[in-house]
DNA sequence: TCAATGTCGATTGTCGACAATATCCTTGAC
DNA sequence: GTCAAGGATATTGTCGACAATCGACATTGA
């Protein structure tokens, strides 16, 4: 770059940095989006020509951002059937909520070990994000996105970004599955509330009360959604 | 089906399934075994159109068997700069152990309060395969591959399919990581060895051992691995 | 009637071509 | 000599078209 006496942005640079991911990026976005917002039923077909029409593109960025979703576990391909919407289960959803408790408990540790000087602020502001949402009767989509990150932000500061790698693989699966719920709690403040203990026990330091809190924390919500979950499958296929 | 007296087919079908796994599937082994048997080079980049004319195809099913490397960690994308092999630093392997650490912990636990029937002598026939590479001494990559194959057994044999999914993922980072290195162990019997205690404990139900027992194989590993690497590292860059 | 087979429409799989972008090399000014 | 600007070249990004394959329905024959 030339420009070196800053005379084009005299206090640095005054735009984001224009997402620089291609249209495939976008594509995924948007699909992810339909998808998790119930605008496309589980196992339901992702046509490509459909979508491509749709967007007013061809089919190659469409079956590349589907390939990519495909990874995140929205999205399921079949050889010469295509892509279908990921079918979700209370067994697999069981399942996730197991793996997540593995993840995030190793997650917490590392990240008290580390002191957590820079992400305990993160989680501060997080949670009061969590009331918020939850004092503006915020849609359901909204609550689910502010939950999970701030169980992001543990994983981002375990300080082994393979913790983060994989929490994002698979929170796009749980996200889908409380929005297909309908509702997480009754009462989103009291759901905001049970994140309070996990922050007090990183801010004391205490390793042990931050695993514990956030095991009961996530056993919590497994219990519960799965169970929701279970009634679905029951109401839907008796 | 006629032919109830299975004059065709006398004691069920004769053949196997014929792998219905297309082009893509096929041009993403033959990259995943080219990158770990070191034809490729960590960083370097995979030119498309260099392999499609290579294999004899056009570029498509190469750019989608380099997304789906990319989803294993095998290969990297940059938008508009096109894949790269993934370059693998001391620093990042000791990442990726600790996190086996945690999964095959947890999986291990699963697997020993399931009762692991079906799983022991999978194992056991898995421990007499590495026997059998070291007595063989069979190259570096089938050794790393036999190896590996032990581990996932563990995770296969969990109950939660989760853990498979994700030892999968980060399973071929972890063979690249070693193959580079050139070699394991200077005694592969000596390896070999070590997944003893493992087994025992399984096969004693003992949850506590078989945990503590991947702990220290895994993380003996670890240490082995990651010093190995940065000496390698050193002498690379001084 | 029912199973096996043939046919058809729709969708994915692959391709070659062109446009957009990055990299590299040359050129020129200081 | 150094550095920036510009153009040449190679690579990726996207496209529209055709071939291969699938699932469903109609057809055939016992």
């Amino acid at each position: 770059m030339s420009d070196p006496l800053n005379l084009v942005f005299p206090s640095g640079p005054r735009f984001q940095p224009l997402g620089r991911d291609g249209l495939v990026d976008r594509v995924a976005n948007l699909l992810a989006e339909a998808i998790m917002a119930g605008r496309i039923l589980p196992g339901a077909r992702l046509s490509e020509s459909t979508i491509a029409r749709d967007m007013g593109l061809s089919r190659a960025p469409v079956r590349e951002a589907a390939r990519l979703l495909e990874s995140s576990g929205l999205v399921e391909y079949r050889t010469n059937r295509g892509f279908f919407v990921q079918t979700v289960s209370s067994a697999a959803l069981d399942n996730l909520y197991e793996f997540r408790i593995v993840i995030e408990r190793a997650a917490i540790a590392r990240l008290v070990a580390s002191g957590a000087q820079d992400t305990l602020p993160l989680l501060r502001a997080q949670l009061a994000e969590l009331y918020r949402v939850a004092q503006a009767g915020e849609d359901m989509t909204r609550q689910v996105e502010a939950d999970m990150t701030f169980h992001r932000l543990i994983c981002r500061g375990s300080g082994n970004p393979r913790f983060l790698t994989v929490f994002d693989q698979i929170a796009n699966e749980t996200k889908l599955g409380l929005i297909l719920i309908g509702r997480l709690y009754d009462d989103p403040h009291r759901m905001a509330e049970t994140h309070e203990p996990i922050i007090e026990a990183i801010a004391a330091g205490d390793s042990d009360a931050a695993v514990n809190a956030i095991d009961y924390h996530i056993g919590t919500a497994r219990t519960l959604v799965c169970h929701r979950f279970r009634l679905l499958e029951d109401k839907t296929a008796p």
